[in-house]
DNA sequence: CGGAATCCAGTATGATACTG
DNA sequence: CAGTATCATACTGGATTCCG
C-alpha cells in the first residue's frame, strides 16, 4: 500500500496500533493481573480473593471481577442449594490464551526493571 | 519452596505478577503506545507527533514523552544551533526489545475483539 | 459471605490560552 | 515551534457502612 498523504498514514498508524490498545484495555490497570493470577492460582471465592491481595478493597474488586467475567475471563458460579449461597470465581479455558501475552510482559518487566531501576 | 501457609503464598504471588505490572506500566495507559509508535515510524517533532495523535493535546503529549524518556524508549535530542531551537524525539535501540510484548498483545487483542466483540 | 451504597481523594485527561 | 499555565472534568481507587 502506497502511504503518501499523512491522512492516510495516520490512520494507518492508529489501526495498527487498535488492537494492542484493545488488550491493554483488559489486562490493564492495577489489579486485573493479580486478581487473575489469584483465582488461577486457587482462590475461588470472593473473601478468599479479597485476603489473598493486600490493599484491595470490595468495591473495587467486585469491579475487576465483573470486568474480567465481561471479557470471558472468569466465570462466576452461584450454588444456590447451599446456605448461604456460595459463590465461586473459577478462570476459564480462554484465560489461559493469555499465557504467551503474560510469558513476554514478565520477561519485559523483569528485564526492564534490571536496566533501569538499575541491577 | 514449601508453601504451607497463607501469607508466604501471597508474598509469593505478588513478587510473580509484580514483573507484569511494571511492563504494563511502562507501555500501559491511553496513549503511550500510540506515542511511541508513531515516534518509531519517523515522526520526530513534537508537533508532528501531535497532529499524526487525533484528541491527544499539547499537555498530554508533554508528559507522555516525559514517561517515555525516563524509561529510556525514546531521546530527546535539542538542536541549539538551529533556529529555533529544533528539538527532536527518536526511539531508542532499546525501545525495540518491546517488539515481542507488542505482536503478543497485538495478536492477543485482535483476536480477542473477534471474540468478544462478535466475529 | 458476597457484595452494594455512599462518600471522598487523587490522578488522568481534556480544552484553551499563553509564553520563550 | 515546543511546550507551560490554568481551569474543568472524568475516571480510578479507597474507606467505611450497610444489607440480604
Amino acid at each position: 500500500m502506497l502511504l503518501t498523504d499523512g491522512t492516510t498514514k495516520q490512520l494507518h498508524c492508529l489501526a495498527q496500533v487498535q488492537p494492542i490498545r484493545d488488550a491493554l484495555e483488559v489486562v490493564g490497570g492495577k489489579w486485573k493481573v493479580l486478581v487473575l493470577t489469584s483465582i488461577m492460582q486457587g482462590s475461588r471465592r470472593f473473601r478468599e480473593i479479597e485476603t489473598s491481595i493486600p490493599k484491595l478493597n470490595p468495591k473495587v474488586l467486585a469491579k475487576e471481577l465483573k470486568d474480567l467475567e465481561e471479557h470471558q475471563l472468569i466465570r462466576r458460579t452461584v450454588y444456590e442449594d447451599d446456605y448461604p449461597v456460595r459463590i465461586e470465581y473459577t478462570a476459564t479455558e480462554y484465560a489461559y490464551t493469555l499465557k504467551q501475552v503474560m510469558l513476554e510482559l514478565h520477561a519485559w518487566g523483569e528485564n526492564h526493571r534490571r536496566k533501569v531501576f538499575g541491577k
